[in-house]
DNA sequence: CGGTGGATTGAGTGGCGTCAACCTGAGTGG
DNA sequence: CCACTCAGGTTGACGCCACTCAATCCACCG
């Protein structure tokens, strides 16, 4: 059921039989979502948070005319939206890449977990500080990178998060993103996304066909990425 | 002493007076910092959080050859590394900008604090989810907007924040900046940024002269930085 | 009065955007 | 089984925004 979430907090710390059956016995319901479905919109003032049990999905934002920007990727495990428990009204929308199962938390019983557990409160919200971390990571990216190295970086780090879900292979990821939602990720126009994917296959250090991802040289990646999976906060410690 | 810390949670959710007693005695010491002084260094592991009572600081990561980003800048009132009490080691520095004064607030006391006021832990909580919104939206600019449209939206986000803490004239902002760091804040070089202030000004929108920024037409600025206040929060709703 | 950090300006370059076309594969309906 | 559609991938031409290098100016300071 929601073991996926219990595998995924142990990451970052231990937890008690009690605590882990208090977070099996979360979820109210489960749901599904078709691909380009919105599984939440900006505004909504949702009285539940969504787990994510499998697929990807995407938090977006958008302007005028069409421009549109992702602020993050989300994978089996992750606490999509657990941050509308206290941040109402969302700020953006939650928006399904792949088909999408998911674990439906209700407020309430969130709100009474933080009143009766402590530490399991305080790794819930560890839990959204690793998405802020990864936040600024994407903010250095995103201001300071290449296309190439944006590129690369968002691999690294997706195949990391993935292989921490059990969700990668050995060597390599199941990539989803189509270019023009690539372009959204990145900051760059799909035309660009086309030519910088190009331009990463042509370094050897990847090969990219239809949404497999197959990674040749893992240091060579990490190093025009500059990637340092130091953000991500992956080492257990009482928290 | 602490009561920025008070006046700044208030305007997210009520407080009882006990909630407010407890905060006012949270902090153990106080410290300063000058311009361009570390408070904390990328990978440090600090035992206590850092209360911003007086000042500019931003949150800095580093590069090779000397590429530069910051990811959020602090002002009066701002817990500038609450996350730290969470997430360790730190996965950035925070840079004194002007001369900082503090209040440290032990980990320990923070910790306690978790352990019998939830709804205070909620609130601090929430004052990090705050800070990942204002990453999310940073990163909608990074990825979308123009330079004069990204210098724009941060003058409008920073005239909103510093007026919540009766730290804004009515009709503009004292804006201690430098062009080389306001490259690192909006992605930009420093020869860039000047081109662009000069267009800004020549919008006639803002006077800009020294370090003070005069806002002459509010809400063109806000139509040209596409700035929307919602993802601040400012609103006071039980949390 | 020289030193230093920041602001400003010019010239030249290149990364990335825009526009526009064309290709491909996967449906879908006749 | 084949036209048709449609989304995504690919390519070329062209232009502009923003970068780099380099010089100059200015304010402040020891």
């Amino acid at each position: 059921m929601s073991s996926p979430l219990v595998r995924k907090l142990e990451q970052r710390d231990r937890l008690s039989e009690e605590e882990r059956a208090v977070l099996e016995s979360l979820p109210s319901a489960h749901a599904a979502f078709e691909p380009g479905e919105d599984m939440v919109r900006q505004g909504d003032e949702p009285d539940h948070s969504m787990l994510l049990l499998d697929g990807w999905a995407a938090r977006t934002k958008s302007l005028s005319e069409g421009r549109r920007s992702i602020m993050a990727l989300h994978v089996s495990g992750d606490f999509v939206d657990l941050h509308s428990l206290l941040l109402k009204p969302m700020d953006h929308s939650v928006t399904a890449i792949t088909r999408c199962r998911v674990a439906l938390v209700p407020h309430a019983r969130l709100r009474a977990l933080t009143e009766r557990h402590p530490h399991l409160t305080r790794i819930l919200w560890l839990n959204t500080l690793v998405d802020a971390a990864i936040h600024r990571e994407w903010l250095l990216v995103r201001g300071r990178h290449t296309a190439v190295g944006k590129l690369a970086h968002l691999i690294c780090e997706l195949w990391l998060r993935l292989q921490t879900v059990d969700a990668a292979e050995a060597d390599g990821l199941n990539f989803p993103l189509t270019q023009p939602l690539l372009g959204d990720v990145l900051g760059l126009s799909t035309v660009h996304v086309n030519r910088t994917v190009q331009e990463l296959r042509a370094t050897g250090l990847v090969t990219w066909a239809r949404q497999r991802v197959t990674i040749k040289d893992w240091d060579g990646l990490r190093a025009i990425a500059e990637f340092d999976p130091a953000y991500l906060n992956l080492t257990p410690r009482p928290r």
